[in-house]
RNA sequence: GGGCGUGUAGCUCAGUUGGUCAGAGCACUUCCCUUACAAGGAAGGAGUCGGGGGUUCGAGUCCCUCCGCGCCCA
């Protein structure tokens, strides 16, 4: 069994350009592998949970879900969606997952098309979807034995978050983007009387949440400071001055306010310097409204009242205009540009935000998991081998645990209840949790056991956890879902672990990267043996082809316009793991093979059907077959190096030859018109290495230009050539006898350099083909020479050649004298 | 700043352990309705293999260095 953990396309978007291009390369592999005997396990999966989808659902309806709003059996969408987001109705969380539920129906079958289309050999049987039930209870069960064996855990910490969508980010998540900002240097006062104590700062408007000044242990304009205390300008709150090796000397005044929350090395610094909590900020991205209670001073309060209930752009410039009324703002404002970071998906930079979050263990903070899943990268074969630094670099610059709970809606619910104190407070230490058996379980409507649902958040009963999990942590088990871990044992038996992980290598860090985590945690071993790295496809400028750049083309208008084996022969030529340029010129040239092969065989199959066990006697017949026997044994090696390129571009390479010179060289005797005695054994010959030749030419093409090769295989042969065995260099060596001077494999490309000169001769006569040559002299070397002497009788006919003449010599040469047109 | 990749004809790219490796296709020019194919075929021109240095009898190929481009990470 050949099975591949496919990657499921996200179905709230749209397929583009680059979906066929790297599901092309897959599924060439699949129907080389069924070729070769194998049982091929080839499924396709809907990514349809998570907040693309919520995102889609809510413009497209224009609904937003709000967990307060009852559930309304008879609800129906606006007829006219709301162009204004304010102006989203309201649904409640049932009624929104419906939505999420039918839009997906319309979405997955406008995929399933086009990939039909495409041709792709998925076994539409085997389809998942991330949401569905199977893949929720997979979700479930995977989460709930992470939990069991204490590689899940949820701590109240702070995290990054994002307050466009409301929820904690991953570390997977979050880009660097270049952002303006400006250095405010502020005063603060040192409590002993010595002075102020100035710092740099982007972010003042912080201030209010400063727990303490930070610089480097060795920095000698600090030292004395270290353990003393100064006071914050504007709130006067007295903060502690702390050594950090974390604090750079080089940036600003090389001394640093530490604010609960500014960036992540505040989350460091707060942890390691075991440092109180004054966090300022809510979810919604802006100030606390109520005043802190570590502002004692009455004008401490009143002054914090003017930023209350701000958003940070505004907080900001509250905060500078009090700084410069106290003279505190020390010089100009310097602007500069830094990195910021932000949700991949978001365009507010993150907040951090203490909450409390679901996370797995991932190396992040415990080397000895780092190093048990560099291992694990390390058993991976890579194609192309390069992209295992990706993911090396990435589990060494892990940081931390993986965060894997979402405040959002459209996800998989965490399957875990909380006892509710007889106070009314949540026990978050002692979760209640379901059977296995029942999963799933949607902890929001349903009540866990021994409870009953009159008990919800009230005294003595329950509540259910509020999350769902990232779509992450539910896509990292493709494979468990694809091969259906514990619904089906037999399945998963022969199909897991998986021999292919096919994806683009830009989510090397999420997907792959999460897909090793949990096949670890679970089973001790990889998930697959081989992954195979897609790369980009770009525009003719040499830009990635994205949606926002308005460059994409849409893939069904593509397929309809070249024919999908045209288009299979565009992505086929792009190489493992390479970016490659969109280019409809290759999908023509595409096409032109395809109908190369159409005239081709329509020719070869003139003849009629031929006798198996007819003798190949002829030299040019049996070097053809010789040569087509080492094309094989190139074309499988590359197969299964996954390097379905090579094995297209050699199969294409040896098929115009083939056309070119071999079908010339030959037509005349495969019709039958020579005029010898011992015809019929030339003829039949020529006829049995045309069929040999173009069974195996059909079953080589058939993984790239499927539709093609179906039609021309039904032409002479039963059954399907997709069922068909992959050709074996061994049945044409048998074929084409022993390999001697008669059929070595040079000779066609020997006698195909001759025919070229002769062709040479009359395209520089201006002559046509047709016109006779009365005496080619031929130089050549003795070896070539005496290649060439076994097939002069095809050559003769297929250049019109009257008289051979051939002279040992250094190097080919061919000088041709022409007979008089009329003759 | 660290890592990885890449640079060969106007364009898109082959070139496997150093030795007919200066290649293919497209584009361009010329010729040809030849009984598989004019939605075709044949022939032709075209490149200091990013720059420089080194190893070698011999270097797109191996080593060093510099430059350009791209991606990943910090």
């Amino acid at each position: 069994m050949f099975s591949i953990d496919t990657p499921p396309p996200t179905a709230s978007g749209s397929l583009h350009v680059g979906h066929v291009f790297s599901y092309t390369h897959t599924d060439t592999v699949a129907r080389y592998q069924r070729m070769r005997g194998m049982e091929v396990f080839y499924p396709m999966g809907w990514d349809d949970n998570g907040l693309p989808t919520e995102r889609r659902v809510e413009n497209y309806y224009g609904v937003r879900c709000d967990p307060t709003v009852p559930y309304d059996p008879s609800f129906s969408p606006p007829a006219e969606p709301p162009s204004n987001r304010r102006d989203f109705v309201p649904v409640s969380r049932p009624n929104f997952i419906e939505l999420c539920e039918q839009l997906l129906v319309v979405d997955e079958q406008a995929f399933e098309h086009v990939w039909t289309r495409l041709g792709l050999s998925v076994d539409w049987s085997s389809t998942y979807a991330t949401i569905d039930e199977a893949s929720r209870r997979v979700s479930q069960r995977a989460f709930l034995r992470n939990l069991e064996r204490g590689q899940a855990y949820s701590q109240e910490a702070p995290s990054l978050w994002d307050v466009t969508f409301q929820t904690a980010v991953a570390q997977a998540e979050l880009e660097d983007r270049e952002r303006p900002g400006a250095y405010h240097q502020l005063a603060f006062h040192r409590t002993d009387g010595g002075g102020d104590v100035l710092i740099d700062t982007t972010r003042p408007e912080l201030v209010v949440s400063c727990v303490a000044l930070v610089a480097h242990p060795d920095d000698e304009r600090y030292r004395p400071l270290f353990g003393s205390t100064v006071t914050t300008p504007v709130f006067g709150v007295e903060v502690p001055v702390h050594a950090h090796p974390l604090a750079e000397p080089d940036k600003g005044t090389g001394i640093a306010m530490i604010c609960t929350f500014g960036d992540t090395t505040d989350v460091v610094w707060w942890r390691e310097l075991d440092l109180p909590m004054r966090a300022v900020v809510e979810r919604d991205g802006r100030f606390t409204g109520s005043t802190p209670d570590w502002l004692e001073d009455g004008e401490a309060r009143e002054r914090y009242g003017r930023i209350a209930r701000k958003a940070p752009g505004g907080a900001r410039e509250q905060m500078v205009a009090m700084l410069t009324e106290t003279g505190e703002l020390v010089g100009d404002v310097r602007p500069i540009s830094h990195a910021v970071k932000f949700f991949e998906k978001g365009d507010k930079p993150l907040e951090i935000v203490t909450s409390r979050q679901w996370y797995i263990r991932n190396g992040g903070r415990s080397d000895e998991l780092r190093a048990e899943l560099l291992a694990r990268g390390a058993e991976l074969v890579w194609h192309p081998d390069h992209m295992r630094h990706r993911y090396d670099n990435w589990v060494q610059g892990l940081n931390g645990d993986w965060l894997v709970s979402r405040q959002r809606y459209f996800g998989v619910p965490f399957p875990i209840w909380y006892p509710v104190l007889e106070d009314g407070s949540v026990d978050h230490d002692h979760p209640i949790l379901p059977d296995e058996s029942s999963l799933p379980v949607d902890p929001q409507a349903e009540c866990p056991p021994g409870f009953s649902e009159a008990q919800r958040g009230e005294p003595g009963g329950f509540v259910g956890d509020p999350d769902v999990m990232d779509t992450w942590a539910t896509s990292s088990l493709t494979p468990q879902i694809a091969c259906r871990w514990e619904d089906d044992a037999d399945l998963f038996a022969r199909t897991f672990p998986m021999d292919l992980r096919p994806q683009g290598h830009d989510i090397i860090r999420t997907w792959l990267f999460s897909t090793v985590l949990r096949s670890h945690d679970e089973f001790g071993c990889v998930p697959w043996s081989n992954v195979a790295l897609s790369g980009w496809i770009l525009d003719p400028d040499r830009k990635k082809m994205s949606k926002s750049k308005g460059n994409v083309v849409t893939p069904l208008g593509l397929l309809e316009q070249h024919g999908s084996d045209a288009v299979r022969y565009w992505a086929a030529s792009g190489r493992p793991g390479t970016d490659t340029a969109f280019d409809e010129q290759q999908m023509k040239v595409g096409r032109r093979l395809a109908i190369k092969l159409l005239n081709a065989s329509k020719f070869a199959l003139g003849f009629g059907a031929v006798d198996p066990s007819t003798p190949v006697t002829e030299a040019l017949d049996r070097a053809m077959l010789a040569t087509l026997a080492d094309l094989v044994d190139d074309a499988t090696r590359a197969f299964d190096d996954f390097d379905y390129a090579r094995a297209l571009e050699r199969t294409e390479q040896f098929f115009w030859r083939f056309c070119d010179d071999h079908l010339e060289l030959v037509k005349t005797r495969a019709y039958g018109e020579r005029d010898a005695e011992q015809q019929s054994a030339a003829t039949d010959s020529a006829r049995a290495a045309l069929a040999a030749a173009l069974s195996t030419l059909h079953r080589l093409l058939a993984p790239f230009l499927p539709f093609t090769c179906e039609e021309v295989w039904s032409w002479w042969m039963e059954g399907s050539v997709h069922t068909a065995a992959w050709p074996t260099a061994d049945e044409l060596r048998h074929l084409a006898g022993a390999t001697g001077s008669t059929g070595a494999p040079e000779t066609l490309a020997v006698a195909g350099a001759v025919l070229s000169e002769l062709r040479g001769a009359k395209s520089a006569a201006k002559v046509g083909m047709r016109a006779v040559i009365e005496r080619a002299e031929v130089v050549d070397d003795p070896a070539r020479l005496a290649m060439l002497r076994t097939v002069l009788d095809d050559l003769g006919e297929a250049g019109r050649v009257r008289e051979f003449v051939l002279t040992e010599g250094e190097a080919l040469s061919v000088t041709c004298t022409l007979a008089p047109e009329d003759d």
